[in-house]
DNA sequence: CATGAGGCCTGCCCTTGGGGGAGAGTCAAG
DNA sequence: CTTGACTCTCCCCCAAGGGCAGGCCTCATG
């Protein structure tokens, strides 16, 4: 009943390795260890150890966390503290790697759905909006400053976001420096937190752009839906939206020739 | 537009050491560096990519990986394969918490309920037992080999076990060598399998003795309880139980004086 | 302009849980 | 006795930094 490391090996499915390592640290001390060789030699109590130290480590315990459990506890019911503590370490893991997972899984459909839509060539296009709730943060000042905004409001409402970022513009024209605008997102429900406001917002018939490309050529896209308009005699309602269907991404900034950027503005009949 | 590294740390919430660390792997390298001093200076660029970098270790990416992406990746929609991979990845670990998660909660729970029950003093009771459904493995042979008849059906039924292991003796007399006895676990559920069969045990009044201590001092407990029986003129039914209410643990094998061990004999009347 | 405080540099060792390999010694069977 | 398979110790390596020592560098103040 003397086993050599590399039998012992065998029945623990511990790496010789690994075994060398736990004897050195005083985790699984070998039965006998020859003087003048230093070969080590296990026998059937050492089996016993090494059955509960593959258990404790499947656990994810550190291997001094091992060592203090096998050292400390006669029997499983002294390892009750230190059992719980970790449940409690993996329980934390298990939400931690949720909401990882969630964030990754959202991102992957995010990316999916735009890249349908990419493809496409767009035309300006007439369509129903209908009624959404929204959270909002009503600013003042220079369009650029948007993206502040929307990362306050998209960080208040977390996971109540319901829909692609967007600007409400409450002016009739384009203002430099003085310009009155939210920031908005969709969302589930909610209730008003300092500086943003759920409320509604009125759906309706509205003339629609897709633009592709960066922030900076939108007006080119601006003076085609204008055009539809005027052609057809519709009437300006405010405020105008756009939807940032693709912008830069959660993660990397990403190429401005993809932004997908809709324009929509109600019309009056 | 230039931070030192002191506060570009501030920026990034990335550790100096980090930063270091990241400039020497390439992942993020200073804008500018003086020839002379060595002094790292960052700029916007860089935030940005810190910010990249930032996200994807919380999403748990290596460095080494966190930089493939960065360097290949023009746009999130190149990272869909890499991010699906990771999803995948991070579900398992989910699962394999999971599973710790159940295995400690499960030792736990078992330790508890036996932690009430250990200090009591034990006599012989009468009780009514449940018809209960069991999953057995019929042997013949030494009483000692039951520990293994009782791992193959603990490790067939998985899942579906659904209270203590158990033996059933089906001789009316001690046996040394030629033995008929079967190790049961109770199920909530399942499946013949090889050597193992699913099947109702009858219920009905018993005489039940818990005895404390090792398994080599059952005999006394099973005196106690053939004198109860002899006294009152019941007639003894097979088979007889034992129910390893607590035994070797899971992790340790624990002491032998604090084992639980349950005879119950089933009487006609 | 000098000086001192605080910031930054490199380099080294430490962590966890081993893997890989070199070079030397050991064991057991033919 | 030899040979091949085992085993020993020692050293370096991984990730992702932390901590510290000793020495420069920068910048504001006197």
């Amino acid at each position: 009943m003397r086993f050599s490391i590399g039998e012992f090996s065998l029945i623990t499915q511990l790496s010789i390795k690994s075994l060398r390592l736990y004897h050195e640290k005083g985790i699984l001390v070998p039965a006998y260890v020859d003087d003048s060789s230093g070969y080590r030699y296990y026998n059937e109590a050492n089996c016993e150890r090494a059955r509960s130290i593959k258990i404790l480590k499947e656990f994810d315990f550190s291997l001094s966390a091992i060592k203090d459990l096998l050292d400390k506890c006669r029997d499983e019911s002294d390892m009750l503290v230190q059992l719980e503590e970790k449940l409690e370490r993996v329980k934390h893991k298990i939400d931690r790697y949720r909401e990882i997972s969630h964030s990754i899984a959202s991102i992957i459909e995010l990316e999916k759905e735009c890249a349908m839509e990419e493809s496409r060539e767009f035309e300006v296009e007439e369509k129903e909006l209908e009624t959404i709730l929204i959270a909002g943060h009503r600013m003042r000042g220079r369009y650029q400053d948007v993206g502040q905004g929307l990362g306050l409001v998209c960080k208040k409402m977390g996971r109540h976001i319901n829909g692609k970022p967007m600007t409400l513009y409450y002016d009739g024209e384009y203002k430099e420096e003085d310009a009155d605008f939210e920031a908005c997102v969709p969302v589930r429900k909610g209730k008003d937190v300092d500086g943003v406001s759920i409320r509604e917002l009125k759906g309706g018939r509205c003339v629609a752009l897709i633009h592709k490309g960066p922030y900076e050529a939108l007006r080119a896209s601006y003076k085609k839906v204008f055009a539809y308009i005027n052609k057809r005699g519709y009437k300006v309602g405010t405020p105008i939206r756009e939807i940032y269907k693709k912008g830069p991404g959660l993660i990397l900034k990403g190429n401005p020739k993809n932004y997908l950027t809709e324009i929509q503005i109600i019309i009056e009949r």
